[in-house]
DNA sequence: CAACGGACTACGCGATTGCGTGGCTTACTT
DNA sequence: AAGTAAGCCACGCAATCGCGTAGTCCGTTG
């Protein structure tokens, strides 16, 4: 119910990346109104900006509104290049697609935040508050999205049935070990070993080491 | 800018599993003032809740607000049963933890949302509003997390430089596959995939395929 | 142009692995 | 008490693997 004390500096300097002109200007307007925005600057592409970031004065941008569908190099290209040249800026993707594959290839990409276009500047604004906050804004349909692509590992935490001693010979195994070396190990003969790599490799359906070992690390296994 | 029609009908059953008796009962009195909630119903533990599910008659809950630290089986533990009991029903992580291990535990166990206490109860009427979209309810912090969490492994994306012959016989040995069928597979001899497989071994940093493979599939290269 | 390093192809040998087979102990069923 | 299933331990052999070694092609460098 507290809420912690301010740390932002009480002026966000914003810039928005957006090469559809007519939206970019709607949207600098309505931004430039906001509380705690000195100044807000846009760019028709990631290079323009890129190119403002290298030149010297200037002032460097607390808040960085990216679309993902632009002319030349894509936003979520661009991203880590603008993170390696505007430190301490926040990447906020705001754009029309949320289809998953788009998504996490942006998150992946280090976004603070994701927005969709379809809202309202509200959105926007309720964006900034939050980064103010220490949180990450984040569209509540792109929210869903990650929240699933979470939830469908999860039934697959199946463990074979393997045993104590299949599961210390797995994860030596895992590791890279021989057979002789993972015998040393667990203090067993060598044929005792393998003994248990056989019964792993009929419990997970395959008939190598590698096989074994791949799905083992893919199963989340170890 | 354009708001769908609402999908969800008017009123929602919700249902509030919190053993903080004051807590738990104030917030229930807030959130039946809400518009569209019909009623709400409390308990104390995940137990409780799940035997009136079991229960015949009762409206079954569109929307279970979940505490985490629960006496007896805790909230995490109680997403899966309480999900394959109410069906259609969302179900919102409400608590006080925020560190990425409970948070992440409590997502895979398959929430639909997840809220803070600390938050004023107005963040559970904007949650309401967030499932009748379509959406995920997530707090920002617990958002911020969960988007370090996937911006973490990209920078680990290093191919360590393989070449394409490398990758292919990588690739094939990471589906289990002997050096005599990739061999086959590539239309070479068995001599010259062994001498990509060790030039893989020195770029991995490893001597054995098992090392190999559990490294490459970790690093998420196939 | 010669020299050089990197990618690719290839051979042979000793060590390791995959598999058929069997024995032993514990625990639960009949 | 006999039966039976599961986990654990072990042997031996054919197939496979890890490694030292070497030749060819090709783009780069001096």
């Amino acid at each position: 119910m507290i809420a912690p004390p301010d740390p932002v500096p009480p002026s966000l300097v914003v810039w928005l990346i957006e090469d559809n002109d007519a939206y970019r200007i709607a949207a600098s307007r309505v931004i430039e109104g906001m509380r705690d925005v000195r100044a807000v600057r846009g760019f028709r592409s990631c290079e323009a900006a890129l190119r403002a970031l290298e030149a010297p004065g200037g002032e460097p941008p607390k808040v960085i509104l990216l679309d993902v569908g632009l002319p030349g190099m894509s936003g979520i290209e661009g991203i880590p290049l603008l993170r390696a040249r505007a430190a301490g800026a926040q990447i906020i993707v705001l754009t029309v697609f949320e289809d998953s594959e788009k998504v996490f290839r942006a998150i992946c990409a280090g976004a603070d935040g994701y927005l969709l276009k379809g809202s309202s500047f509200d959105a926007v604004r309720d964006a900034f508050d939050e980064l103010r906050r220490g949180g990450a804004p984040m569209n509540g349909r792109i929210a869903k999205l990650v929240l699933q692509a979470f939830a469908k590992p999860a039934p697959a935490q199946t463990d074979y049935g393997l045993t104590g001693r299949e599961r210390e010979v797995l994860e030596r195994m895992v590791k890279g070990l021989t057979k002789k070396v993972i015998a040393a190990e667990i203090s067993l003969s060598i044929h005792t070993v393998d003994f248990h790599l056989r019964s792993i490799y009929q419990k997970l359906h395959v008939h190598t080491r590698t096989g074994a070992v791949s799905k083992a690390v893919r199963e989340g296994l170890f």
